[in-house]
DNA sequence: CGCGATTTGTGCACGCCTTCACAAGCGCCT
DNA sequence: AGGCGCTTGTGAAGGCGTGCACAAATCGCG
């Protein structure tokens, strides 16, 4: 599936691919539209409405439907949208048609759980390189990589024209690497390092802390429990339907 | 640091906690605060001014103080807050002092580095039971945790009153694991498995997709790439000052 | 060929969040 | 004691995102 471009490519009008410029909100949701389709094609449907596609994905249809209409208009009135024309455009959008090559630096706990990660891998991301400040771990295979010195990360990416660094070091040393990342040329940055990164502003970061989301949902269990003790609160509401309602 | 209640308890007026109702913005930015905080705290810092605890989160400053209002008055006008004094506040508004029970269902590539991450325990979060559905991984040794069987895990994690579950399991049986969460009282989850939970409406989902984060990244790729190819696009700035603007 | 059922695409209003700008408050120095 | 500089706390404005509600468009059927 998703091979070769349809008539129209969605924002090559002349050689010159017009970017849409999407509200980031939609932007982040359209992994989960990707995700929501993919598993409806493997059931063998043709066609999605937007009520549809909308509770796969755990979203409102009206928003779905703006979200893709910033896309263009895909669907067809009565009848809904096609689901591999909807995958294409989507993979498109998001450059996933171009196999984007990921390096990962930091091979600890965290880094080594990546690295083997399958859903890297089973949605068009490359893992191509590992690197470790640890000489001990250098050296090592894992998943078919060898571990390599951080010394040689900014070479190394910079010969495998790499596109998206991935951090998992300790915090202390986050820093350094994404300074070498950025002299190798790269301009995305995944980052699990608690802490907060200087980049230069063509550089894209994106940070993901886990124990950041164990406070948030911390804070809510704190928020409910308080509330249970409250005259106005509602304690514990067992039998409520039973579904709906995802958090964030 | 950080051991007693200091004279008037943010919150306990009388007893019962009134609690604020904090803006969801913020409540998502009070552990980067908190991170901030406690590294000024080891510096030996008595005092931070917005400006720089700003700095030290990467956020705006108008917007920290504006947050940090929300919680009540706990700035000096012309000196700034008190390093130790916000830090218990936001930990008492985090529920941190409660040292929650975390339970891991799926020990797999990803739960396994996990239940081993040192940066749980370090803040205040206990994983005490493990499961998985694998017999094989079951009995297994995981950072002095003994691996359980999925079937347990509504018994066991009722008795060890837990608090939060995390799902590190394949997709398919996440709603599973999510439902006998919710039978043996959980009500947080921190879901890893790409796909939509549904759980009641009094139960916290925050969801961690690392494929996601990868394919925002992917997307910012594609468009700076369209970007240097465009007339009015600045291709690649390379020297810009060098430091400042953090992705989302 | 026309009509009704269905579903998309979107104008509009509302609410949340961010950011600016500044008054109010506090400490220090003279 | 008084004034000055610094910093907080907040009113107001602007922007972004969401969701409703409906017009426009398409298909199928009689």
């Amino acid at each position: 599936m998703s091979q070769q471009r349809h008539g129209s490519t969605p924002g090559e009008a002349d050689g010159v691919p017009a970017f849409p410029d999407l509200p980031e909100a939609t932007i982040a949701r359209l992994p989960e539209y990707l995700r929501a389709l993919h598993h409806l094609a493997e059931t063998g449907a043709e066609t999605v409405s937007s009520e549809g596609l909308a509770a796969a994905a755990g979203v409102n249809s009206a928003k779905l439907r703006k979200d893709l209409s910033h896309l263009g208009s895909y669907g067809t009135r009565g009848v809904g949208y096609d689901v591999a024309l909807l995958v294409d455009q989507i993979e498109y959008i998001l450059g996933l048609d171009k196999n984007r090559a990921v390096c990962l630096v930091g091979v600890g706990n965290l880094g080594h759980a990546l690295a083997g990660y399958a859903g890297f891998a089973s949605r068009g991301f490359r893992v191509v390189a590992l690197f470790d400040a640890d000489p001990k771990k250098v050296g090592e295979q894992i998943n078919g990589l060898t571990v390599q010195h951080t010394d040689d990360l900014e070479r190394v990416a910079a010969e495998e024209s790499i596109a998206i660094g991935v951090i998992a070091t300790p915090p202390g040393t986050a820093q350094a690497v994404a300074d070498a990342l950025v002299a190798a040329g790269v301009t995305s940055i995944l980052n699990f390092a608690p802490g907060v990164l200087s980049v230069p502003s063509n550089v894209d970061v994106r940070k993901v802390d886990l124990a950041i989301e164990l406070q948030i949902l911390s804070f809510h269990e704190h928020r409910k429990a308080s509330l249970t003790a409250l005259p106005g609160g509602r304690s514990a509401p067992p039998a409520n339907g039973g579904q709906e309602a995802v958090g964030s």
